[in-house]
RNA sequence: GGAGGGGUGGUAGAGUGGUCGAUUGCGCCGGUCUUGAAAACCGGAGAGCCCGCAAGGGUUCCGUGGGUUCGAAUCCCACCCCCUCCGCCA
């Protein structure tokens, strides 16, 4: 959410800002604003008359006991009553009207952020490692069908497409990379957290899913809309974050540094026929992700920091990767600036996203009133910041792929054997 | 699922129609005292919004939402949540 001071104070900076990702977000500033004009004469009208009935309230409570008549006045006070309601209605009415549109407005780009309206705009920042020397690469599809890790056709019989079965060594592959995912970032200075899978609204309005991206949801169903309906987490960092929503947290407990595994659920709605070979997009998957509550002077250092932790597993494992910085165009709606993380998958000749790390400002923590209180005394919205650290699947397949030797046997990257159990896959 | 109890400020816990946004204990912050600390004493301290350059003023908030009333933490209704016991269950 943004500050409705900062656009006041200068809405054609808020609009330029706005602008630079596309789309017509821009547009919703000079309704926010007329709202916000209607919104704060309609409260200070009311308050002016509620403060007179508080006055002869207390008047009334004074005769009363010296035995006096008060009808007169009483008649008095429901008059004003009636012009309160009004005023109530209509003040109710119009923040009602500038929550929706502030929740409908995206975070700003930093102004860090490179210009750009597309990924095509994306600068790679940096690589890591290099392409592995293989003659032909197999793709993950193949190598995981020659040594029974994956199951498609189970996974299509219990749940549908989108989903699938890992068995035997390759349901203990997964298990090894989760374990060496937790372990690794818990050692880069993280608490592991175990959540709950499902959330309520608020909570996904709190991170910014909702509610601009309810088709992309599960839910479930259970009772009408808003008591019992619960939505299913597309990523940890909904859970994680929303720990500390409507808290107030002491300087000294900044930062706060969380990581958490999740099996992930998303409807990619929209998006059927696209990345759709193997599992590079899927509607259940497993991810470790990486969160950060921390004083809002220290968000941009932050956001390097835990970009480098992201990597570090991939370099461990030895992966060859590269990060981008994602251009104003192409940056998620809650974020003020995001690196992604592409593992190097030569089956299929290109790069996968396995990590996107954003720094959110004070936006998702004013969304869900998030605070801290500093030195001073003042309560002040802190910066979140997560990432991937990382995502399982595309993990997954950029192991295999690039992990495959001539004989079609997969090599276990020496980081992980304690954890698998084994230094080859070979069927 | 059944029965009962309860939701008040960081916390514990008062408050049953009118100077109550709220007594008090603990905890916290500042000060006095002390070589320092503790103790004791004094003082301070909730959140949001509105008006104001500021100083400051106003208003709302006692689980949530309605209602009664000139006036609600206090009365009425609905809902949510928590606790205890019973039942069921991984």
């Amino acid at each position: 959410m943004l500050d409705i001071r900062a656009i006041r104070d200068n809405p054609t900076a808020v609009q330029q800002s706005l602008q630079a990702r596309g789309g017509d977000h821009w547009l919703l500033v000079d309704q926010v604003l007329a709202c916000d004009e209607r919104r704060r004469l309609a409260e200070t009208a009311k308050q002016d008359l509620q403060a007179a009935r508080k006055r002869i309230s207390k008047d009334i409570g004074r005769l009363k006991g010296q035995g006096q008549d008060t009808s007169a006045i009483e008649t008095e006070v429901r008059a004003l009553n009636e012009q309160i309601t009004t005023l109530d209605a209509a003040a109710d009415a119009a923040a009602a009207e500038q929550t929706t549109l502030l929740l409908n407005l995206p975070n700003l780009p930093h102004p860090a952020c490179p210009l750009g309206s597309d990924e095509a705009a994306n600068p790679v920042v940096r690589e890591w490692g290099t392409k592995p020397d293989l003659a032909a690469p197999k793709d993950h599809v193949e190598l995981a069908l020659q040594h029974r890790l994956i199951h498609w056709d189970d996974g299509i019989r219990i749940a549908g497409s989108g989903f699938v079965v890992y068995r035997g060594q390759g349901a203990r592959l997964e298990r090894a990379l989760i374990n060496f995912l937790l372990d690794s970032q818990a050692s880069n200075g993280y608490e592991e957290v175990n959540v709950p899978l499902l959330v309520k609204r608020e909570c996904m309005e709190g991170t910014g899913q909702l509610p601009k991206f309810e088709d992309d949801m599960y839910g479930t169903d259970a009772g009408e809309e808003g008591v019992n309906h619960l939505f299913l987490a597309p990523t940890a960092e909904v859970p994680v974050t929303n720990l500390y929503r409507d808290t107030i947290l002491s300087e000294p407990e900044l930062p706060v540094r969380m990581v958490a595994y999740t099996p992930c659920f998303r409807r990619e709605a929209g998006s059927a026929g696209r990345d759709n070979k193997g599992i590079i997009r899927m509607h259940q998957f497993d991810k470790v992700e990486l969160v950060q509550i921390v004083h809002p002077d220290h968000g941009a250092e932050v956001l390097e920091q835990l970009t480098g932790h992201a990597e570090s597993v991939l370099q461990r494992l030895g992966l060859h990767y590269r990060v981008i910085e994602l251009c104003t165009g192409d940056i998620g709606f809650s974020s003020a600036k995001t690196y992604d993380i592409e593992v190097w998958a030569p089956g299929h000749g290109k790069y996968l996203e396995v990590s996107s790390c954003s720094w959110f400002s004070d936006y998702q923590a004013r969304r869900m009133k998030l605070r801290f209180k500093d030195a001073e005394g003042n309560n002040r919205f802190p910066h979140t910041l997560n990432g991937s650290g990382t995502a399982l699947p595309r993990l997954y397949v950029a192991l295999l792929e690039q992990c495959q030797q001539a004989d079609g046997s997969i090599r276990i990257p020496p980081a992980l054997v304690p954890y698998f159990g084994a230094d080859v896959i070979s069927s």
